[in-house]
DNA sequence: AATCGGACCAACCGCACGACA
DNA sequence: TTGTCGTGCGGTTGGTCCGAT
């Protein structure tokens, strides 16, 4: 047996994806959709293994995937999830169809578990003092009742901890009345897939490369990581072109505007905005408008997209149907 | 200003599993 | 039935950032 590893080790680049190589990504997942990742690479002339690229797909370039901080929501749902699931991560990161089960995962062992284990640590303190209280009581009544707990009363215990779990899930589904996607109902994996970038993350993307490519004789890192983690939306003022390269150029032939969003072919791109204000782009509001349209297209995208759908399915979908998936 | 150590997070690694020939 | 491929998943690593000293 033993599978033969993915690509070659030799001549596979490791370690943060620059821009350019994000861009050729995207710019191909966008043309074929993501999938069959092991042609990835020589399709795109791209020197890293499939394996990575699907990965730096699914966690980074995916569209709708929110970055930044989580919520207080978010936070206890998966604190919640994580107590009923265990690190399932990915089971998890289906009921925040908005963040990737890395980002999840990162999240737990950076925040997450340290706050709990703080907590914990508070409770058990709080607990000690009632075992010392409780032992010096027993020890003044009986002797028998102080060793652990029978299989009746473990139990029962059992019982009252799932039902606890399944309230506070239950509690954490309703926070807010924010609607959650329930993986039985919705896999946001299998959802017909639209393979516009998400809006953060392109114009991230883009803005990285600009940025990398106007210092692009100096070095050009990890431009697109930490800086796109911290700031907000995207397409803000400070997208302009740098020197160097234009940014039309990079859009065009990013998304070929002046042609129309997506070629025919494409089947994805069909439903993007291919109005004709493309051909309307000249003089020197070209890119403002191409920035504009960009962004129109892809918060239209997201209007429509994955997390949108599973809301509505799940305002329609009553948490007592998932009685079963508790084992009652 | 330099150094150190912890925090954070993107990316990698290896295993598992389902689909398919 | 078996082997291969494509992908999903969870654990881990390594690089970078940032505050403390």
């Amino acid at each position: 047996m033993g599978r033969p590893p993915c690509c070659d080790k030799l001549g596979v680049k490791k370690g943060p994806w620059t821009p350019e190589e994000d861009i050729m990504l995207v710019s191909y997942v966008q043309q074929h959709g993501p999938g069959n990742w092991r042609q990835v690479p020589t399709n795109t002339g791209l020197s890293r293994c499939s394996k990575s690229c699907r990965l730096r797909w699914t966690n980074y370039l995916r569209p709708g995937i929110r970055r930044g901080d989580f919520t207080d929501d978010e936070e206890k749902m998966i604190i919640q999830l994580q107590a009923l699931l265990g690190n399932k991560w990915a089971a998890i990161a289906s009921y925040l169809p908005e963040r990737t089960d890395n980002d999840i995962k990162n999240y737990w062992n950076t925040h997450l578990r340290k706050k709990l284990t703080k907590l914990q640590m508070g409770s058990e303190e709080h607990d000690l003092l009632h075992k010392k209280k409780d032992r010096f009581m027993s020890s003044t009544t009986s002797s028998s009742s102080s060793h652990g707990i029978s299989r009746g009363q473990w139990e029962k215990r059992l019982q009252t901890d799932i039902h606890l779990a399944k309230q506070a899930l239950n509690d954490a589904l309703s926070l807010d009345h924010k609607p959650i996607v329930v993986p039985q109902i919705i896999k946001p994996s299998t959802q017909t897939p639209v393979y516009p970038s998400s809006t953060d993350n392109i114009a991230k993307l883009l803005k990285g490369f600009m940025k990398n490519t106007s210092n692009n004789h100096k070095t050009c890192s990890n431009a697109s990581t930490r800086e796109s983690s911290d700031e907000g939306n995207g397409l803000s003022s400070e997208s302009k072109p740098c020197s160097g390269i234009d940014l039309s150029e990079a859009l065009e032939s990013l998304f070929g505007f002046d042609r129309s969003f997506g070629s025919p072919n494409d089947s994805d791109f069909s439903q993007s905005n291919t109005s004709p204000e493309g051909s309307m782009f000249q003089g020197e509001r070209k890119e403002e408008l191409q920035f504009m349209m960009f962004e129109n297209w892809l918060l239209n995208e997201s209007d429509g997209g994955v997390v949108n759908q599973g809301k509505e399915e799940l305002s329609n979908f009553s948490f007592d149907e998932t009685t079963d998936f508790f084992g009652n």
